[in-house]
DNA sequence: AAAATTTCCGTTACCGTGCACGGAAATTCA
DNA sequence: TGAATTTCCGTGCACGGTAACGGAAATTTT
């Protein structure tokens, strides 16, 4: 079991490893019989270069660049950035860097900016959690033609060629967001508290939650009535407003969703008013964890960002050091159920 | 931004290579005086070396050895073997490889004479998930002579000198378990099954998790009654008649607890007695995976044995490889809860 | 046919570490 | 004090590829 070498090839083939190297870059100034003969020996030793000396002999750093939407602290997108952290250590010894590159989530504009100045910094490879459906196609039909892999994070949108996706099965999530709130008893009304700015918007994956959150209430409790209200997040006094008018006219209501990370956003309004409400939301952010340990919030359906683009940029990096494809390409990841118990080694 | 190589050390501290070498895989033949300033040096500078010039130069395999309960089929230390097939994949481009060793759990003799097969195979670096206190720490002794370094995982016995303990905190894990099965209303009785072989062994995790268990439902539910069975897994009609006898004397029981894998040991009973029992067990073992998915079972408690093993493999090759010790020595991991619409995707 | 190109290839100096080998200096022994 | 060890350290090759450089051979141009 001798490992064949570059220079195995030059001996036998009666030419030099320069030669030998020329063929496997395929960089011209060979011959066709050399490269032949030189092709033919590599196929019939089972030749294979060695990944270390090749790097070693490069030894640049490449980039992976990561786009992500910006995030304020105490946002969920904060917390993907913090896998880049993780992932930075973890790639280090194979002289990868990771650079983070952030867009407005509301403006495809910003996005279509963002993906620019990604292109421009030519990485080796990009991880990014799209948004908008056109301009993501487009930016990796550009990535295709520049032979840059890429992974997507958090929202499967469909786009030629990905290497990878790392994210929760969005309906699925919504399916156990409501199995979480109501169980299988009867529960006459349900409120879903949602965002204002996300109502014309509709992304796909909050689409994807609240079809999966309706249908089991229609399997599982088809005559429970279920009601919306729309809150600013940059509007605390108005939130709470907004759910005081709500609960004077429907005071019955028991049970609170929210399909999104800002579960936090209605927690003052409920400390203050001491009703016995079972309020499910989702996402591990510090605030969202706090009102799971106070008891305020029942339960909490974590996705764990950080992980998603820690094995994102994981698999990049098998994929361009070591040529590695993954075995999956689509990889759904396990819902967290966060409770007041279970909350803490989180 | 220049990279740090050995030869910069060298010139700097005016020594050569050689010693610079010596120095970092602290070998010996360096005089305290040229340590020192080697070690100041390299702090100084943050040199780091190159993963591909120490591999391609080494080219030779260490092996970490991982010692592990003997398992069947469909048990729970299969899980934690299946954790070896990817720490493998990942360390393998770090010229390490895992050899697995097996111990029966219930002998201290197999242990012995497991450990002693570790040893002799001159392991870089071992993991283990011990079972016997005394014997575990004569074993991490003689580890420390030979300066092998070690991690635990599931079981944190007080060993000297383990690099990492990776393992879900037992007391917690019990504690969470009775949240999950009464949750906060008044229940009358519930029965905790246990596994007979147990009954004199009383393992430090079993212990505690009974602890955290018997605890909940003091704080919560104290006028609870909490009554015992216990039942051989290699008996299934046993088990059975045992059930039945259990139930023709306490008929009112709705509430079971098993606080270790074997949950799925009483699911034909429970299947076949149509009564509505809310029932709480621990780990993902396709057995129990698929009683949940039935609804058999109510919700597992997850501790994820492959992770530990991964993580625990990770650390050690860190440690070996690239001098890396870890940040925290113990992990305790997050508790997964599992129920009926989150665990297809595990 | 000589000169000018072009094509093709070998040589060689790296890349950053690991480690065997041998020798100088310091220490111990006789 | 000279010999024998021991301690400590430098030298130099190996690991397997990469790519610049320059030169010989083949081809084209004048």
């Amino acid at each position: 079991m001798e490992k064949i070498t570059i220079n195995d090839i030059a001996r036998l083939t009666g030419l030099s490893k320069g030669t030998v190297d020329r063929v496997l870059h395929n960089r011209g100034e060979v011959s066709k019989k050399s490269y032949q003969k030189v092709m033919d020996t590599i196929k019939e030793l089972g030749y294979e270069p060695n990944l270390y000396a090749s790097l070693l002999a490069r030894a640049e750093q490449r980039t992976i660049a990561l786009l992500l939407p910006a995030h304020e602290p105490g946002t969920y997108w904060e917390l993907a950035a913090k896998g880049e952290a993780k992932a930075q250590a973890a790639i280090k010894p194979l002289s990868l860097v990771t650079r983070q590159f952030n867009y407005n989530q509301y403006s495809a504009d910003s996005f279509r900016e963002a993906c620019a100045r990604v292109l421009e910094s030519n990485p080796a490879g990009v991880v990014m959690a799209p948004m908008f459906q056109y301009e993501t196609q487009v930016f990796a039909q550009e990535l295709q033609t520049r032979s840059i892999p890429y992974s997507l994070i958090d929202t499967k949108l469909e786009t030629p060629g990905y290497l990878s996706f790392y994210g929760i099965p969005a309906y699925k999530s919504g399916y156990l967001c409501a199995a979480m709130l109501i169980g299988e008893g009867p529960v006459k009304e349900v409120l879903i508290v949602r965002i204002m700015r996300d109502k014309g918007r509709q992304s796909d994956p909050t689409v994807l939650r609240r079809s999966g959150f309706m249908d089991y209430m229609l399997e599982h409790n088809p005559g429970c009535t279920i009601r919306s209200l729309f809150i600013d997040p940059e509007d605390p006094a108005a939130t709470d407003s907004a759910l005081d008018a709500f609960f004077d006219e429907f005071p019955g209501v028991r049970h609170i969703a929210m399909l999104n990370s800002r579960v936090h956003l209605i927690v003052p309004f409920l400390e203050r008013h001491p009703i016995d409400i079972r309020v499910v939301g989702f996402d591990n952010l510090d605030a969202n964890l706090d009102a799971l340990r106070r008891g305020t919030v029942s339960a909490l359906i974590a996705q764990r960002p950080e992980e998603q683009v820690h094995q994102a940029i994981q698999a990049l990096a098998d994929r361009i050091v070591f040529q590695r494809f993954p075995e999956k390409t689509d990889n759904y990841q396990h819902m967290d159920i966060l409770i007041r118990y279970n909350a803490e080694d989180y």
